[in-house]
DNA sequence: CACCACCCCTGGACGC
DNA sequence: TGCGTCCAGGGGTGGT
C-alpha cells in the first residue's frame, strides 16, 4: 500500500525517463481515468509529450510533459508503475495504461485492485489549484504549525486527522501508527486537546519516521514493488503497525489492536498516552 | 463538524 | 490440491 516514502521512492526511480518522448500511450481500462477528456483532447495522457518532469504532493504523483500537460496518478492500495525495457517474458496482468517511450522503453500502470487511477490536468498550475489545494502540505516538510492549526478546536481523534489529507498529506495508516508510536500519542486522542509539546512532538516523528522509509527505499508489504521491480526495505522497521499482541520495544506492554476511522489500528496502551 | 456504514476490488492468508 | 471465507485498505459518498 504506497504511503508517501513508497511514492517518493517511485518518483525517483521515474527519473531517468525525463528528457523521453511519449511515442504512444496504450489506454486498456478507460475507466481508470477519472476525468477523461474530450475526445478530440488528443495527447491528454501524453502521447507526443516529451516528459518534463515526476512531482509528487502527499502520495499523488504528477507527469508532466512539455506541452504542460500532466497525468496525475493514484496508486491507491495496489497501483504500480513499472518501467520495462524490451518484452518481458510474460506480461503482468492488470495493467492499465502502457506509456511506450521508444527503444523497447515503456511505462506501465498496474492496478489489480483498481482503488487508484489517472486524471488529467492541462498544467501543474491547473492540479495544484484544482486538486493539491485541498490537501495539506506535504507531510515529509510540513511545519509543526500547520499540524497545530489543524489540530486547534478540533474533536476528531488525532490519527484520524492523520489519515485525512486535509491537515498534512501523505500519511497512511502505516505511517500514521508508528508516527503516534514514535510520539507516544495514544490514535484515540482527540486532535484538539493534545497540548503544543505533543504536537511538535507528532510532527517531528511524522517526518523523522516518513524519511527514515524513503532512505530505506518504502516499505515492502503486500503490493510495492519498485518500479524496477525490486522490493522496498522498511518492513523491518515498523514497530507498532500490525503488531498487535507483540511486546512494545520500549516496555513489552502487549500492543492493542484496535479500529479507529474504519481502519486497524495498533498502540501501546502503557507509554502512549 | 464528527463519525459511521458502506462502496469500490482482488490477492493473499487461513481453515477445512 | 482446492475450495470457501475473511481481511486488508485510500478515498469518496451519503446518512445520522
Amino acid at each position: 500500500m504506497p504511503e508517501l516514502p513508497e511514492v517518493e521512492c517511485i518518483r525517483r526511480a521515474l527519473l531517468p525517463l525525463i528528457g523521453r518522448c511519449v511515442e504512444s500511450v496504450d489506454l486498456r481500462r478507460r475507466d481508470i481515468v477519472e476525468n477523461p477528456p474530450a475526445r478530440r483532447a488528443a495527447g491528454a495522457l501524453l502521447a507526443g509529450d516529451v516528459i518534463r518532469g515526476f512531482h509528487r504532493h502527499g502520495k499523488q504523483l504528477a507527469m508532466e510533459g512539455g506541452s504542460g500537460r500532466v497525468v496525475c496518478v493514484q496508486l491507491g492500495m495496489s497501483g504500480q508503475l513499472l518501467v520495462r525495457e524490451g518484452a518481458a517474458p510474460k506480461p503482468p496482468s492488470h495493467v492499465h495504461a502502457v506509456w511506450v517511450l521508444g527503444d523497447g522503453l515503456s511505462l506501465a500502470f498496474r492496478d489489480p485492485r483498481r482503488f487508484g487511477g489517472l486524471s488529467l490536468y492541462g498544467s501543474m498550475q491547473e492540479i495544484r489549484a484544482e486538486r493539491w489545494a485541498a490537501l495539506g502540505p506535504d507531510a515529509l516538510d510540513h511545519r509543526a504549525e500547520d499540524l497545530a492549526a489543524a489540530c486547534r478546536g478540533s474533536g476528531r481523534k488525532i490519527k484520524d486527522l492523520l489519515l485525512g489529507q486535509g491537515a498534512i498529506a501523505g500519511v497512511g495508516n502505516i505511517y500514521a501508527d508508528e508516527s503516534l508510536f514514535l510520539a507516544r500519542v495514544r490514535p484515540t486522542r482527540r486532535a484538539g486537546r493534545l497540548t503544543r509539546a505533543e504536537v511538535d512532538g507528532l510532527s517531528e516523528a511524522v517526518r523523522r519516521v516518513l524519511a527514515r522509509a524513503v532512505e530505506a527505499g518504502g516499505t515492502t508489504l503486500r503490493d510495492y514493488v519498485r518500479p524496477d521491480g525490486g522490493l522496498g526495505g522498511a518492513g523491518a522497521l515498523h514497530l507498532a503497525y500490525g503488531r498487535g499482541g507483540e511486546p512494545c520495544v520500549r516496555c513489552s506492554t502487549p500492543l492493542r489492536r484496535t479500529t479507529v476511522g474504519q481502519r486497524t489500528t495498533c498502540y501501546c496502551p502503557s507509554c502512549q498516552v
